[in-house]
Formats: structure tokens, sequence, C-alpha cells
DNA sequence: TCCATGCTTCGATCTGGATCGAAGTATCTC
DNA sequence: GAGATACTTCGATCCAGATCGAAGCATGGA
């Protein structure tokens, strides 16, 4: 049995510029409709419903029709997991954030990576919890201190309900704008929907790019959590 | 920042068939040369040679030349967890193995994924090494219980060097023709690799796909291992 | 040194897939 | 019901990239 046709096929997918800047803005895990899709991929509407059925059929994206409208999502963890691995290898050979250089660009700032959070803050957030000892790190990953079980039930996050998920608990994911780790898996997921919830993030505009809000910044600073990651 | 021009530039270079099939024959840890890989994409050695650059420029492959021959191999396993990853999505998506069938497929049977042993007998080792408490698991993948760490030990892996590696220690690895888990991460790595040095494994010739041998079956059968995974 | 082999580069040919104008279908609003 | 909007399908056009024959360069072996 070889894979390679299939290989192929996912890969084609994902190789062509109008179809990688839709797959780019769905990974802010929101659902866009067509017509959104392809104005930011800057091609008409029948374009644009030729590549989203693609991408439909290929298992890539879901849809679900409300009424004239079509609003499309990433079908899965296991697509933004596989879009993320690509993203980093992406990085490594493209033009990337100067070592020394502070980018004040909102999408390196903060941006969702699917469900959670990434980019400086989604860093920085991590570090903290990791220097405040409520993450520590083992092997393979983050595990959450009995201090951070605290602080996160706290927030309201429902931990058996994290744990529960099939896949893995905290994971260590390296980010493609900074190469370092923020948060990812269950508690990451978690974490971010909670801070959206209690609207201490907010997403720019029809972006995967998240400010903090005032509450936010403020809700997190009582937390002892650091909005910047430590040189 | 977007990242979505360079997300296509990568997909685009897996998205053809004969480059899928030269990445998925390198998947197998191993180099080949140009003409081994021209040979196992069926296309005449210039286009395999065009095809090869853009992989090296691209980042997924690096070339030694050794004389006339020149050997690549996949760059990092960074790339083989990319390709891992989108594997898993190209069977979600393909012909899978049937559920009631068993299939005699040497790939199926046993392969190598980049570094560490996949197929039934990679999910067979490792639900046998659970079974017997030499792997644990928690929330983020396996862990290694003491009698496991006296185990690799006796088979003489070190340890120390296994811990160092800056990838995940023993990571839950999806297996795409199984649809459980085998062992993955630096263990799994290390794990397979002293097999193949003790000839317990070896290759099929010029394939991903890897044969228990004769002394292996019984150095397995003495440490308890088994070979097929419970049903 | 000559011949064989491995590999790369060059240039001409071909094709698959992206694209959009036109047209059609479905839903929404007044 | 009429008009507007969202989206899909159809068909013609175009082009980027894959392909291989030919040629050239590099290495190995007799």
């Amino acid at each position: 049995m070889n894979a390679a046709p299939n290989l192929a096929a996912i890969g084609a997918l994902i190789g062509h510029p109008a179809r990688a800047v839709m797959l780019e803005a769905l990974n802010d895990g929101r659902a866009w409709t067509a017509n959104e899709l392809a104005m930011a991929a800057a091609v008409t509407a029948q374009t644009a419903s030729t590549h989203l059925k693609r991408l439909v059929e290929g298992g890539m994206l879901v849809v679900e029709p409300q009424g004239r409208h079509r609003y499309f999502r990433i079908a899965s963890s296991e697509v933004a997991e596989a879009l993320e691995a690509l993203e980093v290898l992406a990085t490594r050979r493209g033009a990337r954030p100067g070592l020394g250089a502070v980018r004040r660009d909102p999408i390196t700032q903060a941006r969702t990576c699917y469900d959670h959070l990434a980019g400086r803050l989604g860093v920085a957030l991590t570090e903290s919890l990791v220097a405040q000892r409520h993450l520590g790190e083992d092997d393979n990953g983050y595990t959450l201190t009995p201090a951070g079980a605290r602080i996160m039930t706290g927030l309201g996050i429902d931990l058996t309900a994290v744990h529960q998920r099939r896949r893995m608990f905290a994971r260590k994911c390296l980010d493609w704008s900074e190469r370092r780790h923020h948060l990812g898996g269950a508690l990451g997921a978690a974490l971010t929907e909670r801070l959206f919830e209690l609207a201490w993030l907010k997403h720019f505009p029809r972006s995967r790019a998240v400010k903090v809000t005032r509450q936010g910044a403020s809700g997190l600073k009582e937390l002892g959590l650091a909005l910047d990651p430590s040189s």
C-alpha cells in the first residue's frame, strides 16, 4: 500500500496560493463565508467556489449552510496540526522576523492558531505560566501543577472535560513566528476559549490577529501573567 | 506578516506525484541516490534531478555527494513530522485498510516512519511495552517506567543521550495504517535504531518495509514483546 | 587515457488546472 | 412577486510547470 498518491493530493490542495490564503484565514478557528474567503484570497466568487469545493472534498474543510450563506471551517484539529507543522517548515525557509527587530505586526504579536493562542502573547503567557510554576515541563510537553489547576479552575475551565478530550493535554507547540514554544493541546485550547469568553481577548476583524482587552490586561496582570516574553 | 505564500510553496513541493513518491521513499530514514529516487518515481534522471533540486532548495531534503553518487535524505525530524501529519490526513481521505481484513502488505505490517517503527509491528511492540508496564501513559504521551528503563539499558540504549535530544521523549504517534498509536519521539527512534544495530530488524531492499529477523523474533519474545497487536 | 556511469543543464513540447464571463439556482428582503 | 444577494456550474482561454531528448560535466574503473 503506497500512500504517495494521497500525500501528493493533500500537498496539492495546500500548494496553491489562493487555497493557502483561505486555509490561513480559517486557521483563526472561526467559520468564514465563501464570499469572505474569496475576498481574502483576492479571487472571484466562482474561482473561490471551485477551490472551496476541492478543499471540502479533500477533507480539509467542512461546510455548513445557513440560509444563503455557506460557512466554511477547518475540518478537524488534525488538519490544523498538519497546517501548523507545515507552517513551521514554511517559516524556516521563508523570511523570518529579524532576531533583533521588535515586530509590531499584529499577527506575530498575538494570533489564534486554530484553537489556541500563538505569537508573542502565546509564548509570553506560556513562559509566564511556567515561571510562576503553574505549568511544569516533562519529557513530552507541559504538565499542570496543583497551583496551575487552581488558576484554571478559578478561571472557569472544566479540567475534567479537558482531560477527556482525545488529544494531547498540554502540548509544546513550536511557534513559527517566535521559534519558542507556546501552550497547545486540549489545555491550550480550553484556556484560549475561556479568555475569549471572558472578553479578555478579542479578534481583530477578519483576522487571526488577537488583541488583549483592557479588562484582559488587568485580569492577566492580577494572575501574575506577562504579556511580553522574557528576552 | 502572512505565511500563506510559503505555506503554498511547501504544499506545492509535496503536491506532485513524483516528488511525493520520493519523499515517501526517503521516509524510511535512509539516504537514497538520485538514480534510485528516479527509479522509485518512474521518471528519467533529468526529471528527477529538477525535482530533487527543488526539494533541496525548499529545505525538505539535504544532499551529500559521495564521488559520483549524490545521496539525498530528509532534512530534519521536523520535515518528517510534517509529512507524518499529512499522511494521517491523506489516509483518512484515501483508501484505508479494511477493518476486518488482515493485510499482508509489508508496508502496513512494519515500516520505518523516518526514524521509528510503525505499522502493525510498531503498534504491537508499543502496546506490548505498555501492557508489560515498561511504558506508562500520561496526558501528553508515553513515559518510561523503571522496569522499562532497565529493558532499554539492557538493550544498549543510552537513556541520558535520549533525554538530551531536543524533541519529545516518547511521543504517541498516530499510525496511519493502523489508526492506533506507536511509539515515536527520541525514545522510539533510539529503540528502532538499536533493533537495527542488533540485526533484530532489517529492511526489505529499497523499501520502508521492515522484517523481523529470526534472532529478532526470539530476542523480542524473550523480552515478552508481541509481534502482533492485540485485537 | 578511454570508456562507462551518475548526474545536471538546456530547450522544446504538452497538459492540467486556474481563471473569469456568462448563466443558473437558492435564499433573503421589501 | 420582484429585485438583490450569495453561491455554483459551464465553457473558453491561458500559462506554469512537468517531461524527456540531447548535450555537457564529474567521477570511477580498467
